[in-house]
DNA sequence: TGACTTTTGTTCAAATATCGCACAAAATGA
DNA sequence: TCATTTTGTGCGATATTTGAACAAAAGTCA
């Protein structure tokens, strides 16, 4: 690609959008600029440029995003096979077991939430389509990451901020490594409690036909509710069922 | 504002985004082209802009946009009060009444889901946070539009691409800004299988602490399952109830 | 309070990048 | 094969970015 094939304005302005996040709704200019690292007259050009597309409000102070902004994450989600035609399995899973299922694919260190279908809530964490978590200590991050090349794990792995959310939480990358390894030979990946206290999953992958793993499809439980080794009899099986029904429908 | 702080570049490439939608996963150039009026180059251009950051993927002769694009619409759904606030709401409700609650905002002629709480499924459409509905014939719709001036409120009607969803479907501007009043009188709307046979709905505006509407709530359920006038005695108590809890904690 | 410092927002003209046309090349399809 | 459509590229005209300078607001301390 050219130098010239690029343009600059549109790509600080998707980092102008991208630093409104987790608990910053309102930002002035100079947080914009600051957050981004574009000077500040760039950037107030940016937020302005939001602000008359509808995109941002803005009161002479702060800068807010608008819920137009969601047009654009809509337009992949609608888009995009994947999201609709796990949905219906997902409902179904999530029925016969009764707990939450949800799939996702990789983005850079973090798993991405592309469906889900949720029962009543145990985690404090309210996880949507759209919704991120980081991809080590995740079950179907475990699986999604046991799928790339082992080079390719690890260099995320180590790109992660690893915080140990629990004292569960596994943060060395030699030790995630053997895990990844233990996922690959087994099939699927079991978290236990290492993303939030009282919360295990296990998740496995989904192939598409030609055998390229796609995504990551789980199920969340309460920790009360499934000790650590009966998640797999309790619900492995049902979760290989639809891994099988979506194999030759994934394209 | 003046004409020099706005950013043409960076509109466009957002006007391209948001040409991905709706069974539109892979476009050429001249798709995006065509369908948002720029020049084949300035379309090129942007597109290899994306993909050279990630969003979309390119393989030569089609664009798709990846999962990265989430991260936009992301940075309104985690940095706004909004969605977090009413969510734990809209699940007490659609567990205590075993039918999926939602809540929603106004953008342009559409409802814009902002959070929901699902129970089994029952419409053909799949709703999630992003999701949108054209207002003049969802219950949300209704009550947020009778929330706006009277001339604004016709106005959106009448840009709305009014197609009849059912043979209940309400499509003429005056039976539609009768309705409106009535919405207004009540303080509720009902929808009776106007956007999906078998389905009906009920919604009240959410307010403030200064009485404005910020957002409306809604329940859905089977026509099977309740009468269009035993949807108010159903399911409208329980609506009152959170209406009230959240007026004092919404911005 | 009032003077001083720091932070924030805005403006401007020079330096730089983008836009869109026109043309060439490549792909598609009859 | 030829006609048609689609894609890639060079270039002048036009629009944007930059960074410093200025103005305004907010914060600080005696």
């Amino acid at each position: 690609m050219r130098e010239t094939d690029f343009i600059g304005g549109f790509a600080k302005g998707l980092r102008v959008i991208e630093a409104f996040g987790e608990a910053k709704p309102r930002l002035t200019i100079t947080d914009v600029s600051k957050d981004t690292g574009l000077d500040r007259a760039t950037a107030r050009r940016c937020l302005l440029t939001l602000a008359e597309l509808g995109y941002a409000a803005y009161d002479g102070k702060f800068f807010e995003l608008t819920p137009k902004i969601l047009r654009l994450g809509h337009a992949y989600l609608s888009a995009t096979p994947l999201p609709v035609l796990v949905q219906p399995y997902l409902d179904q899973l999530s029925e016969k077991v009764g707990q939450s299922a949800s799939a996702s694919v990789l983005d850079g260190t973090e798993i991405v939430y592309v469906a889900r279908a949720a029962q009543k809530r145990v985690m404090s964490i309210n996880l949507m389509p759209g919704s991120r978590l980081p991809a080590y200590c995740a079950s179907m991050g475990r699986v999604l990451l046991a799928a790339l090349p082992e080079a390719e794990a690890r260099s995320i792995i180590e790109a992660s901020e690893r915080r140990p959310n629990t004292s569960f939480t596994k943060t060395e990358p030699d030790a995630l490594m053997d895990e990844l390894a233990r996922v690959r030979r087994q099939g699927y990946a079991v978290i236990d409690q290492e993303l939030e206290l009282g919360l295990r999953s296990i998740a496995v992958p989904l192939e598409n036909a030609r055998g390229r793993v796609v995504a990551a499809l789980n199920i969340g439980a309460p920790a009360a509710h499934a000790a650590a080794d009966d998640m797999v009899e309790h619900y492995l099986p049902a979760m290989r069922e639809v891994q099988a029904a979506l194999r030759p429908v994934l394209a």
